[in-house]
DNA sequence: TATTATCTAACTGTCGACAGTTTAATAAAG
DNA sequence: CTTTATTAAACTGTCGACAGTTAGATAATA
């Protein structure tokens, strides 16, 4: 079933590099250097060049029509934007399927609110098991381009959290929203599923924000003498 | 201001390879070597990874976790979907707008309609001036992630455009939407813009779908027998 | 000193090559 | 004849190198 998941060293770089600009380790709109980053990451520049086209697409950096990349990093406005669209794709998944003649299988949404339910303490896999659940959301609507649309914004931000992870102190209100979300969905209630995923998600928002700008906080200090 | 534009060999192969998908080159789940497509495009294997990468985010091909690079091919179903998602993005910037207190200016909306009005007869043109519409209209929302997310939706639907354009039979119909949208907007009737958006794109829908399905065919006659 | 011109160093896009791995083909066994 | 084992060809990921171009430093001019 294509498992073989092997590892490339690019994966390993885009991971390093968000971790390193969500940190402020470089400044805005600062040059990343292809050759510097090689160099950094002990490889050679293909690796690099793979890389940061996936940081492109993700909005960490920009590539201008020089060639040139540079650092965008993330503002409180950047996560608030990014939620606004999480919530509209979202939302519009749940919509989507209550639409359906035939709707698709809860059951995929269901297993993975189990494994959660169970390993909710180890905050390592919490984290991955929770943007599965919303990934299943959007699975619901049976629409690859919404689909692909959510992956980029999922993407982006379950690095974020990846990164600010605190522990997930909201673990049980998290899980308890999403155990209310299929019930809903159980009964057809379809505006108490949507009402219930936007205060999931405002709540998640609010959280990012302020962790993203403790670490803000922190960088200025650590950085003025 | 940034205009240099470097003409890079990947971009001229995102573009060959695009069209040779759409149509219906390769069969479904075709395995796209590098090595052939550098000699078939005369490059080294370097700027068609490249030009993969692109294909990939589009959904023109997909990778596998091997690292096999497969042709997805385009169904009626796949347009549906990419317009499905198109429209509530749309639709939400129209809406974001409407919310903001201090509203960005309709001017560069007005700016590209007027380019459109007069230039609509050159079809080559009409076709970039009705996505940089659709682009202006987005960022009416001022919402980063909603711009990127549409980007990635709106270069596929261009780039399908722009192959299988017969013309722009129905023009006259665009500008005349275009124009009643802006009209709404300057007036505040949010509600009838939004209406007409979703006329607008369900009748490009529909012409998309209906020549997407005449290529189909046209190819099963040519490679039976 | 401020501004323009020149030059050098460095970067990006591209190339060909290599190594490990995977696929496909062939051979061996049931 | 089908299924498993073996082998060989080919592909992907990675590397170092080169050339044209760009950015920044230095020199020349006002």
């Amino acid at each position: 079933m294509d498992l073989t998941e092997r590892n490339r060293l690019s994966d390993n770089i885009v991971h390093k590099l968000r971790k390193a600009i969500l940190l402020g380790e470089f400044a805005l709109d600062e040059h990343l250097r292809e050759p510097a980053l090689a160099e950094r990451f002990g490889t050679s520049r293909t690796p690099v060049r793979d890389a940061l086209m996936v940081l492109i697409r993700e909005g960490f950096v920009a590539k201008l029509s020089s060639g040139r990349v540079v650092v965008q990093g993330i503002s409180s406005e950047d996560i608030t934007n990014l939620y606004e669209v999480r919530f509209i794709l979202e939302s519009h998944a749940l919509a989507a399927w209550a639409k359906q003649i035939e709707r698709l299988p809860l059951q995929p949404l269901k297993n993975c609110f189990e494994r959660m339910n169970l390993n909710f303490v180890r905050s390592g896999e919490f984290s991955e098991l929770d943007m599965e659940y919303h990934e299943q959301l959007i699975r619901l609507a049976g629409n690859k381009s919404l689909l692909q649309s959510w992956l980029g914004i999922g993407e982006t931000i379950h690095s974020i959290l990846e990164i600010t992870n605190q522990g997930y102190p909201r673990g049980e209100q998290i899980v308890q929203d999403h155990s209310k979300i299929i019930e809903f969905l159980d009964r057809n209630k379809i505006d108490e599923a949507v009402a219930t995923l936007k205060q999931h998600l405002y709540e998640g928002q609010m959280t990012m924000v302020e962790t993203v700008e403790k670490l803000k906080k922190l960088k200025t200090h650590s950085t003025n003498p």
